[in-house]
RNA sequence: GGGCCGUUAACUCAGUUGGCAGAGUAUCUGCCUUUUAAGCAGAGAGUCGCUGGUUCGAGCCCAGCACGGCCCA
């Protein structure tokens, strides 16, 4: 613990004055019989029931501010989200209760009883007859009008960010919000939700690095998940057809404003659907959500105004590449000619990197970032999409789209390979980019490939970024507002 | 990995050309029985992120490091 400041040697001062009276510092004997938000709710639709001669209520929450005039005092305290202030007055609650109140802090939780007034400028206040300590703080509270602004301790000491910031309690509120929905539409849609390895021992379903881990009992090399695709196929072949699975992936790579080590996503696995398929279930899915969390299908981020309302804009790869890249479709098609127009604005390509491969590069480079409105882009190569199917029309494509908003990828879909010969050697391409020293390309699953063997239906499956959706409906600019405990560096 | 910015009291922030470390809130003492960021009077509170360097003298200038923020790769 860090030097007694001034402060806190004062408050421990007072600590033993409390408890040299014989009054318990953290008493668990004190009931509410309705929280703030409950009386709230009362004040607002049936005030006429309240009034000096009222009904007395037990409500408890945290100091958050006080005005001690003399013989009364006003204190604004918080129950939640709600906050509510109480009048003390020492005439009503004896000297031995108001004395106790003038040893009392901002940050302590306190349980007050009484009825309601209302004050001169007509706030409903609590009148106290009774004035409790239930939980000392030893710690002072931010300051309480500029609250905690410095971003570094608002995410190591989230608590206080809560306490203080009612705009980061609404974010975590809302991404609350947003993950309920979600997972009543797949129920609605009768999906099962499922859990499949977070410790895998082949990381697998994404091109990242992994955490790696061991286990002692097993001595086994264990990774921490990248992706939970290969299990839920598992799950498809082993007949639950409709599958989903909201948890956390890990990959090990840096931090920004968009990558946190460990982020939520949601992927989901339906048969006998196709990709076309799922990108009509996504624009059902977030119409559901948006409207359900923000109450319409339009919102604003950071400066942009979203629609979501149906009927997306779909291009292939290719079209957005020559409409919003500006590359003319002969050059797409000339790898020599993209290596030189990518020389040419600086974009660095290395001369081994396959067509596919340089088109996906570009299209990062030159249209992902604007694609503001929700966009499905299809037609992704081959070389990136190892377990995608192959398209019927064009074998160098596949059945897969992303989708797009905000100038960020949001969801990855595609139709699954269900064939083991096929995925068998996508996997042996992989291995051969591995070899050539892409260390995050996919690695041989040959368990997955027998799971194969055994059947699996036609099937489509997409994952979802749920902190990048958070964001999208939170307005908010970096990673680190959605999640509650970013990972920092150790701070000495 | 690169660039720019930040780090000063518990919190939010000033700090001039390099010349005694400042304010508000919070805290402590006194007054005050309807306040609304209550008020009045007084008091205390600092490893100026860390380590070096320049200088008679560094919060300020220089170098390195740490942590954070934004942008870029």
């Amino acid at each position: 613990m860090d030097k007694d400041t001034r402060v806190i040697q004062a408050r421990k001062e007072k600590i033993t004055a409390i408890k040299e009276k014989g009054i318990p510092l953290y008493p668990n004997d004190f009931k509410i019989s309705c929280t703030v938000a409950q009386l709230r709710h009362i004040i607002d639709t049936d005030p006429s029931s309240l009034g000096e001669d009222g009904k007395s209520f037990c409500l408890a929450g945290r100091m958050m501010a006080v005005n001690k005039m003399g013989k009364s005092s006003f204190v604004r305290f918080k129950d939640g989200l709600d906050q509510m202030q109480v009048y003390i007055q020492k005439n009503k609650v004896g000297d031995d209760t108001y004395d106790l109140f003038k040893k009392l802090d901002i940050g302590d939780f306190i349980g007050v009883t009484g009825p309601l007034f209302q004050t001169k400028t007509g706030e409903w206040t609590i009148l106290a007859t009774d004035f409790r300590l239930l939980s000392k703080a030893l710690r002072p509270l931010p300051e309480k009008f500029h609250g905690i602004r410095d971003p570094e301790k608002r995410y190591r000491q989230r608590y206080l960010d809560l306490i203080m910031n009612e705009d980061t309690q609404n974010i975590f509120i809302t991404r609350s919000k947003i993950v309920s929905a979600m997972r009543r539409f797949f129920e609605d849609q009768e999906f099962m939700e499922v859990e499949t390895p977070m410790m895998q021992p082949l990381p697998g379903g994404a091109e990242a690095t992994p955490f790696k881990t061991w286990h002692n009992a097993l001595g086994m090399e264990l990774y921490l998940r990248i992706a939970p695709e290969l299990y839920l196929k598992r799950l498809v072949v082993g007949g639950f057809e409709k599958v989903f699975e909201i948890n956390r992936n890990f990959r090990n790579e840096g931090v920004s404003t968009r990558h946190n080590p460990e982020f939520t996503m949601v992927e989901f696995y339906q048969a006998y659907a196709d990709y076309q398929d799922l990108m009509a279930l996504t624009e059902k899915m977030f119409a559901h959500i948006v409207e359900t969390v923000t109450g319409s299908l339009v919102i604003e981020y950071q400066g942009h105004t979203i629609d979501f309302t149906s009927g997306w804009q779909r291009m292939t790869m290719m079209q957005s590449l020559d409409t919003i890249g500006g590359i003319a479709p002969d050059m797409l098609k000339d790898t020599q000619a993209l290596l030189a127009f990518a020389k040419d604005r600086q974009i660095q390509i290395t001369k081994t990197e396959s067509h596919g491969k340089i088109l996906t590069k570009l299209f990062d480079i030159l249209v992902e970032p604007k694609l503001i409105q929700p966009t499905f882009i299809t037609g992704y190569p081959v070389e990136v999409s190892p377990l995608s199917r192959k398209s019927e029309t064009d074998p160098d494509l596949t059945d897969r789209f992303e989708l797009f908003i905000a100038g960020r990828e949001i969801a990855n879909g595609f139709s699954e390979i269900n064939d083991p010969e096929d995925q068998y050697n996508r996997f042996l391409m992989q291995v051969s980019q591995r070899d050539e020293g892409n260390e995050e390309a996919h690695i041989m699953d040959a368990d997955y490939v027998e799971a194969l063997e055994y059947g699996m239906p036609p099937t489509a499956g997409e994952g979802i970024g749920i902190d990048r959706l958070v964001m999208l409906l939170t307005n908010a600019a970096s990673i680190r507002e959605v999640i509650l405990f970013p990972h920092m560096k150790h701070s000495n």
